[in-house]
DNA sequence: CTGTTAGCGCCTTCAA
DNA sequence: TTGAAGGCGCTAACAG
């Protein structure tokens, strides 16, 4: 038994395909309204459901939004995502998701298969790369996404331009301050530690990443100090416990010479919260406790992590924000109306927060 | 510039649309090797992407797989999103996205947006309700499901089954055994502590968080303890917050009796481990410690939490496996094979995990 | 305001 | 093996 179709509702309305259709559907044409209830009873007695696939087929346009994520499991690209279907929803569309897991062949997949299905816009968020050995398939995701916007498909980029697509008309980048709030970051943790600094970094390559570590520096150096050692490791909570477990043999050599802990040796900038979080967990796990040993930064204020003890300090990012405005960039008619920065980058703001994680005892 | 269509290629390559059509799809007729070359040529020399929505059309099937949570930024949603993410790859189909709040309501517009996108399965993940106030949305839920089951579409439920659905064919429910594992918890509680407990559980009516309560209520009878008393709320980290202040309360006054502290006045239950982190949250906040003036437990085991300090006591659950087994439980065939069990509902197995959050000193 | 006529792009019988 | 014809369900131009 097949889902029942317009032609069957309209039979049984005693009316043409046309009229079901304009009543059933937000057309411009207002039927008489004695036929309209004729056909919205018809159609709810045989639970007609109308056929996506042939209206868009037919209009050439889907309702659908892809969202391209690294991994929808990981707080941060969870949080972007209900930004995502949150305006989504607003725009009466649906969201269809795909999960790359950063590889840039993955996503040129999921741009393909995007477009196969006729989305009508494509949200892309994670970190975009710069690495060699990335280059081919950056290419080849650019050359994607520009033949998806030439046939009228828009689409939003959180953090960095994909490499190589040209700025297309309809082709829109939420930037992300990612260099200037870890220089402000940097600035402020200067201010109330006068140690050494480390951080630890995603793979090289990896923008934002690179960027967070580069704004890190520079607000190191305007303060007057050194730069920090860079640890490089996977982007996520095991590359963290990775480079933890190296910081906290070194930190128990350093109190080794002295005989005792005398107040933290190290002040840790990991390059996001989760990472933090797992750097933290190796520092425990080797019998150093934070702040006192060591204190240490993350990036995002991942909602799930602010119960951590103790408390992290981070730079808060307005992830579900960003995934909110992501999408409307790629509303039909966004860059219109009043709006004079239209095709303009966004600008999304952050805010250092200091917490108990970095405090040093006076 | 619209995108080319197989008609274009096919002109191209000098063939006609139906071979054009049987080479670049997996057709079971095998087309000449010399010819399907130049088609295959044309094809990406045009950049040709087949329309998924006209394919669609044409063999009534989508390669959509529709998945139905609360909260795609909820930790447990995301995992389970992860898992389903995950098996639709191996059924090279992409995932529709909806989140519903648990609303009976929004699923029942989800359930029909996918039925009209014509989804080949759906997938719900998040606790079923009873309360008198979803009855009718419950049921008209119950309602567009058989309808979609009868028209060919698969579905999954995680958790119970919606409530009045009949078990069509096609029906699928992914059993969690709730009640069982929290019985196992309250046993293994009731073994290391001979004071009082508490649960909080989320709103009556909540088929996971009423489960968990009744398993663990049983526990703690065939423990010979008396029943749990019960704090309802909401079944996210301000509900869980909310029950910790009550409770901060109370054991701070019994404190006050006391004169000081001389271990754990309370064991608290939480019906998951983010009402159970919120609760933990709210007495700390009160100036309580954890396990020193109460100990705690939740549920799911989610894995971002993993980290919380002190270690949370709680029953792991295979959230992401979960999401995998309800996903290829909807793909065709799934029951046939060498699977005598076919159309049972599959089982999922958890684990009881004590850790620091329940050690009482001896 | 309603009905009729063409497709949207593809797949799938059929006949050649 | 290949091509021609019809239809999937709907909408958008026309005509009445």
């Amino acid at each position: 038994m097949a889902a029942s179709t317009l032609t069957e509702v309209a039979r049984l309305a005693g009316v043409s395909p046309a009229t079901a259709s304009r009543v059933l559907n937000g057309s411009a044409r207002k039927p008489g309204k004695d036929i309209a209830d004729r056909v919205r009873q018809a159609a709810d007695s045989l639970g007609y459901i109308p056929n996506a696939q042939a209206q868009g087929l037919a209009k050439s346009s889907s309702g659908l939004i892809g969202l391209i994520v690294h991994d929808i499991a990981d707080p941060y690209f969870a949080a972007i995502a209900r930004g995502v279907q949150d305006a989504a929803r607003e725009q009466r569309k649906m969201v269809l998701l795909a999960t790359t897991g950063g590889a840039p062949a993955e996503e040129k997949e999921a741009v393909a298969a995007f477009a196969a299905r006729r989305a009508d816009s494509i949200v892309i968020a994670g970190s975009r790369s710069s690495r060699t050995e990335d280059r081919d398939d950056n290419a080849e995701l650019a050359a994607e996404l520009d033949r998806y916007c030439r046939n009228g498909g828009r689409v939003a980029v959180v953090g960095h331009p994909v490499v190589g697509a040209s700025a297309l008309e309809g082709y829109h980048v939420i930037a992300v301050p990612n260099e200037e709030l870890a220089r402000a970051l940097a600035t402020e943790l200067a201010a109330g530690w006068n140690g050494d600094f480390v951080v630890i970094g995603g793979p090289e390559g990896l923008f934002t990443s690179d960027d967070r570590i580069r704004g890190f520096q520079e607000g190191l150096a305007k303060a007057g100090r050194a730069p920090a050692e860079i640890l490089r490791n996977s982007f996520n909570r095991a590359g963290g416990y990775e480079a933890g477990l190296t910081l906290a043999a070194r930190i128990k050599g350093g109190q080794a010479d002295t005989g005792e802990a005398t107040g933290p040796r190290l002040c840790i900038f990991a390059v996001n919260d989760v990472m933090a979080i797992g750097a933290a967990a190796a520092l425990r796990a080797e019998g150093l406790r934070i702040p006192r040993d060591a204190t240490i930064a993350g990036f995002d204020d991942i909602e799930t992590l602010r119960d951590f003890r103790p408390a992290l300090s981070t730079v808060r990012l307005p992830l579900e924000e960003i995934g909110r405005l992501a999408t409307r960039a790629t509303a039909p008619g966004a860059d219109g109306g009043d709006d004079h920065d239209a095709g303009l980058p966004q600008q999304i703001t952050g805010e250092v927060t200091l917490r108990r994680s970095t405090e040093v005892a006076a």
